[in-house]
DNA sequence: ACGATACACGCAGAAACGTGCAAGAACAGG
DNA sequence: CCTGTTCTTGCACGTTTCTGCGTGTATCGT
């Protein structure tokens, strides 16, 4: 049995039964106890249970699948999301860009911050149906579908409309000198409005986009307020664009 | 065996078994571990897998529910939401409100269908990603998390901007005396705004609903087109509505 | 207060991992 | 047909990670 696996059975088994007994586990699935002591450690330092004398108890039932469903995004679009949602202040509005990591982004806004989102991304809109305090504004438009969000003239004229502090936009590269990139045209005009609409606009880059360049440029270096990855800070790339003014939030390293 | 071949089986074995061994695959099919591991590391950069140690499990499991979560979509509505989607000719632009009847006449649509889907919910919108030949028009507005679409003046202000052939259109409650009602107040207005921009509205009613009636008007019996519904057509409602002039159409009796 | 149980910590063996390397196959170009 | 290049594959090596056990400590119920 995969250790993975084992993590996921006891997270199932903490939804079904709301509790765990380390030793019915162990003996369960023919394992120590100190293994299962180790996963739940592990899982109570994640905030995914609460450690308890004896076994593990769910930390609340709305958090759980919560932080769960969060474990299944890659561990640096993680670190980043992390890093861009801590960005947004209780009361803040909040653009927030389509893509997986902005995705992440919204899984990561805790329970209790009360914001305003404002996406052109249906995706991101349904992950935040549950959240309990986030008020959603969705700006309509024709739907790409190869990037789940809503571009062209209607979405760009909808954004017109919407003032916000904080902007957190995805890039599929971002390279010294082609800039930050996308692969599509209208997605760039689409981000150019979405960040000329916010105070302050950061980039959410995952380390693989770092030192790539797509077909069309989204914006210039001095437009942005910095960039967000988790690669590592002494890359020779984000030295460039220090060089070039731009803040680097390094997220996890 | 082809490197190709072998990426495939590891892909198919993933969402049969939702899990990978490293060491098992590789006694499986005679090669060493290390290609394997190779392999399941080039699937997890490019975000087909989630690596773990020991082996690999899949990127989400969100997506194995995906087709559970759509079996589990109660008789009634699949019937309803065959018969609404049987009304949308190819070419058509067709307005779906939200709702889970709405939804499933999302999963309903053929593949083949060549239409324009006007939606206020990002739900529906996010259903319809995959359907290869659906053009799909996301209205905007604030969302209302309780039923999952956009309302408000934004959102109506939308729809004024568009024009359809059709309009499905789900309340929660139908009526002889009450009419078509539903539970909320932005929600009736925002389902009139969208009645008024097509030639012709349906509504989509599971036999549950019939007799109902919630506190908000909807429409009025001859702002619309007909009323599809599962229950018995002999059901004395469905009588009065005939008197009112309401074409039914049955759904699977 | 006492025994029983659960716990954390350290340790060692085992398993899995990444990397470098070399042999072999596939391929393009002359 | 030959040659050089590239890609793939398996092996060897050192490293990291996981797991179970023993030990001593903390916590629980009586």
């Amino acid at each position: 049995m995969l250790a993975a696996e084992r993590r996921d059975h006891l997270l199932g088994l903490l939804a079904r039964e709301s509790k765990i007994v380390a030793k019915d586990v162990a003996a369960d699935l023919g394992i120590s106890e100190d293994s299962v002591r180790r996963d739940l450690r592990d899982l109570a330092a994640e905030g995914l249970c609460q450690r308890v004398y004896g076994g593990a108890l769910p930390v609340s039932p709305a958090i759980a699948d919560y932080a769960a469903r969060q474990s299944v995004t890659p561990d640096g679009k993680r670190k980043v999301a992390a890093v861009g949602a801590a960005l947004v202040r209780p009361g803040n509005a909040l653009i927030l860009d389509g893509g997986t990591t902005a995705l992440a982004v919204a899984h990561t806004l805790p329970p209790d911050l009360a914001c305003t989102v404002i996406t052109h991304s249906p995706t991101i809109a349904a992950a935040l149906l549950d959240h309990p305090q986030a008020e959603v504004f969705l700006l309509g438009g024709r739907l790409f579908k190869h990037s789940a969000v809503t571009c062209g003239a209607a979405a760009v004229e909808a954004a017109q409309n919407v003032s916000a502090d904080l902007c957190l936009l995805g890039v599929t590269g971002v390279h010294p000198q082609a800039g930050l990139t996308t692969g599509d045209a209208e997605e760039a005009a689409m981000k150019r409005a979405l960040a000329a609409r916010a105070a302050d606009t950061y980039i959410l880059a995952s380390s693989e986009k770092i030192g790539t360049a797509s077909r069309f440029r989204v914006l210039p270096w001095e437009d942005i307020s910095g960039l967000i990855t988790d690669a590592d800070p002494c890359h020779p790339v984000l030295h460039q664009l220090t060089a070039h003014g731009v803040e680097i939030l390094a997220a996890g390293c």
